[in-house]
DNA sequence: GCCGTTTTCGGCCCGACTGTTTTCAGTCG
C-alpha cells in the first residue's frame, strides 16, 4: 500500500478498517441471500424452524468478523453455531459461484415475487399471502392502491385501522427505499477500493459523495480515481464478482448496480484538478451552491476544474481541496461539516469546531456480556477492548424487564457486579466497571431497586418497551427514570432503527435541558442500525452544554469496533472531544459519574 | 435446518402489543 493512497478516511484507522471493510463484501452477500431464503419460506408457510434457521445463519454470517470466504477455505464452516452440514454446502457454493441451487430454485417460485411486502411495517408473511390471494395484488403499488380504496376492510378480520397502519408502514418502506445504512455501503465501498487500488497505474483512489461526509443513509458510492490506465481500473471494476448490472462503461465514468442494489460510480479524474473535483463530488449540493454562489461574490467561478478567476481566466486552485478553499478565503472544512449547515459562518469567524477524532475515546461505556444477551464474557470483553488502546469500559447487561434478553434482577445483578469486580482485577492495564442498562418501565420508575444501583459504577437508563405513548407522557417517564440519582446515562435516546423503526416521541428539547440538569449524558449509540442520537440532536446537546457517551452497546467483543459509527456521527455533530465524556481520563470520568463534575 | 448428559428424533423463546373480536391471530423484538 502506498502513501498516495488516500482512501479519504481519517488518520489511522484507515487500512485496518479497509482490511476489514474487504472482507465482510461476502459476508453480506450470503447473508443476504439467507434472508431472502427465509421470507420466500415463510411466505410459503414451510416450516418455522427451518425458516428460523436460515435466519439465524443470515445474522451470524453477518455479524461475524470472519471472512466467510476464509471458512470455506478452511473447512470450519459447520464448526460455528447455527450452521450445518445443509447450510455449509450452500455458503460453499454462494463463495464460489455467487449462487446456490436451492437459492435459484427459490426465486423460481411465485411467493419470491410477495417477499417485497415484508418490508412494510405491519405487514407479515400471513398478512402478505392473504392479501395476495383475496384482493390480487402484486406489487406494493397495487396495495396502495387496494387500501385507498377502502378494499382492506371488507376482508374477514380486517379492518379501517389495519388499512391506514398499512398505508402508513408504505409510505415509511417508500421514504428508505433506495438507501442503504451507512455500515453497508462504507463496507462495500472499502472493499472496492481495495480491489482498485490493486489495479497497476492508479495512483489515487478516494471515496466521494454523502458516503465521505458520514451521512447515516447512502443513496449510492461515488469514488474517484487518478489513473494512467483508466481502461483497467474501468475493467477491474465493471467485473467485479459482486456486480449485478454494468449501467455504464467509458474512459472517465462507469456505473455498476451491485447485486445488493447499491449503485457504484467510478470516475476518473486528472490530477490537475483532482482537489476542486473531489470537493464537488464530495458535496452537499447545497455546500457547492453556497460556495460557489460566495466565489462568484469575489469575481471567481468555482467548478469542478478549478476556482477560476472571471477577468483573467487563472486558475488559483484546483489540485487539492485545501487550494480550493484558500482560493475562496476560507480554512478547510472537513466533509462531515459540508451540509450548508453554519459551516460558512463558523469558518468565517474561525470557530469551526476540532472534530473529535477515534483516537480521543479512551472507553466504552454500553456493553453486554453473557450475564444477559451478549456473546462474550465479562473478561473477554476487557481483554478486546485493551487491544484497542481502551482506558476503561463499563459492563451493562440488561435488567429483569427485558425478558427476551435475560435481563438481570436485583440479586442476579448484584452477583453480577461482584464477577465483574472480580475480572477486573484478572485483566491489569484497563478499569473494567461495573454497570447495567436499566429499563425505564412506562411509569417512569427503574426496573432495578435504588440499592443495587448505587453498587454500580455506571448506570445506563434505557427505553425497551411501550414505545408508542404520546409525547408528553413519554417525555415525563423519560425525565423521572433519569432524574433518578444514580443514573449516569440515558442510552439510545429516541429508540429509533434506521430505515425500520421510527423513534418514539420524546420532545428532545426537554430532554436535553433536563438531562444536563440531573447530571445525565445522552448517549451516542455508534451502532449503525441505531446512531441514536442522530448528528443534528448531538449538535443540539453541545450548543445546550449536554455531554453526550459515545457507546458501541456491544453484544460482542468485535462490535467494539462500531465506535467508528459514532465517530462519524458524532462528527457530523459537531461534536469535539471536550464535548464527549469517553475522552475522560478515568480519574475525570469518576468525578462525572459522581455527579461532582 | 440445527442440535444433542433428553444424541439419530423431537424440540426449537416467548411475552407485549395491536386490531379485531369476546378468546384470538399476526407481528415484532
Amino acid at each position: 500500500m502506498t502513501d498516495a493512497l488516500n482512501t479519504g478516511l481519517t488518520g489511522e484507522w484507515c487500512w485496518h478498517t479497509l482490511e476489514a471493510g474487504a472482507k465482510r463484501l461476502e459476508n453480506i452477500d450470503v447473508a443476504g441471500i439467507f434472508d431472502e431464503i427465509a421470507d420466500t419460506l415463510e411466505l410459503k408457510g414451510e416450516n418455522p424452524f427451518r425458516i428460523r434457521s436460515y435466519r439465524r445463519a443470515a445474522r451470524v454470517i453477518h455479524d461475524m468478523p470472519d471472512d466467510v470466504k476464509r471458512l470455506v477455505e478452511t473447512d470450519e464452516l459447520t464448526g460455528i453455531q447455527g450452521i450445518g452440514e445443509s447450510l455449509a454446502e450452500k455458503i460453499v457454493d454462494i463463495v464460489k459461484t455467487g449462487t446456490c441451487d436451492f437459492y435459484e430454485e427459490i426465486k423460481k417460485d411465485p411467493a419470491y415475487n410477495l417477499t417485497a411486502f415484508m418490508n412494510i411495517p405491519g405487514v407479515g408473511a400471513k398478512l402478505a399471502v392473504r392479501l395476495n390471494k383475496e384482493l390480487g395484488v402484486k406489487t406494493i403499488d397495487d396495495l396502495e392502491k387496494a387500501a385507498k380504496a377502502g378494499k382492506l376492510r371488507s376482508l374477514e378480520g380486517m379492518g379501517e385501522k389495519l388499512e391506514e397502519k398499512i398505508l402508513k408502514g408504505i409510505e415509511q418502506y417508500r421514504r428508505h427505499i433506495g438507501r442503504f445504512r451507512i455500515a453497508e455501503a462504507l463496507t462495500r465501498a472499502e472493499a472496492i477500493v481495495s480491489i482498485l487500488s490493486e489495479v497497476k497505474g492508479v495512483t489515487r483512489i478516494e471515496i466521494a459523495g454523502s458516503l465521505r461526509r458520514r451521512k447515516e443513509t447512502i443513496g449510492d458510492i461515488d469514488i474517484l480515481v487518478i489513473s494512467r490506465t483508466p481502461d483497467r481500473v474501468m475493467d477491474a471494476f465493471t467485473s467485479m464478482t459482486t456486480v449485478a448490472d454494468v449501467l455504464a462503461k467509458g474512459d472517465t465514468k462507469s456505473s455498476v448496480l451491485l447485486r445488493s442494489g447499491i449503485q457504484v460510480d467510478v470516475r476518473i479524474l486528472p490530477a490537475a484538478n483532482y482537489g476542486s473535483a473531489l470537493h464537488y463530488f464530495t458535496g452537499s449540493k447545497d455546500h457547492n451552491v453556497a460556495i460557489r454562489d460566495r466565489g462568484k461574490r469575489m469575481g471567481l467561478k468555482v467548478s469542478e476544474y478549478g476556482v477560476f478567476d472571471v477577468k483573467t481566466e487563472r486558475n488559483l486552485g484546483s489540485k487539492t481541496e485545501a487550494e480550493v478553499f484558500k482560493a475562496v478565503k476560507l480554512p478547510f472544512i472537513p466533509p462531515e461539516l459540508r451540509e450548508s449547515s453554519g459551516e460558512f459562518e463558523a469558518a468565517e469567524k474561525g470557530t469551526l469546531p476540532n472534530l473529535i477524532e477515534l483516537k480521543d475515546i479512551k472507553g466504552d461505556l454500553q456493553m453486554h456480556t453473557t450475564g444477559s444477551d451478549g456473546a462474550n464474557s465479562i473478561e473477554e470483553m476487557g481483554r478486546f477492548a485493551k487491544t484497542l488502546g481502551y482506558k476503561f469500559i463499563a459492563i451493562t447487561d440488561h435488567s429483569k424487564a427485558v425478558r427476551v434478553a435475560g435481563g438481570l434482577n436485583d440479586k442476579e445483578l448484584a452477583a453480577h457486579i461482584k464477577a465483574i469486580r472480580k475480572a477486573n482485577s484478572k485483566v491489569p492495564g484497563i478499569e473494567i466497571m461495573s454497570g447495567v442498562e436499566v429499563d425505564i418501565l412506562a411509569d417512569g420508575s427503574l426496573d432495578i431497586s435504588d440499592e443495587v444501583l448505587a453498587d454500580c459504577d455506571v448506570v445506563v437508563a434505557a427505553v425497551h418497551s411501550k414505545f408508542n405513548m404520546p409525547e408528553q407522557e413519554m417525555t415525563a417517564r423519560i425525565i423521572t427514570g433519569i432524574s433518578n440519582k444514580n443514573v449516569n446515562i440515558f442510552a439510545h435516546p429516541t429508540g429509533r432503527i434506521i430505515n425500520e423503526r421510527e423513534p418514539y416521541n420524546v420532545n428532545i428539547e426537554t430532554l436535553i435541558s433536563e438531562a444536563k440538569k440531573s447530571k445525565v449524558a445522552l448517549e451516542l449509540n455508534s451502532h449503525p442500525d441505531r446512531l441514536d442520537l442522530k448528528d443534528i440532536h448531538c449538535r443540539q446537546a453541545k450548543d445546550a452544554g449536554t455531554m453526550i457517551s459515545i457507546n458501541t452497546d456491544s453484544h460482542a467483543d468485535q462490535q467494539l469496533t462500531n465506535m467508528r459509527y459514532g465517530i462519524a456521527t458524532a462528527r457530523r455533530g459537531w461534536l469535539e472531544a471536550k464535548d464527549v465524556i469517553n475522552t475522560y481520563t478515568l480519574a475525570r470520568l469518576r468525578k462525572f459519574l459522581e455527579k461532582q463534575g
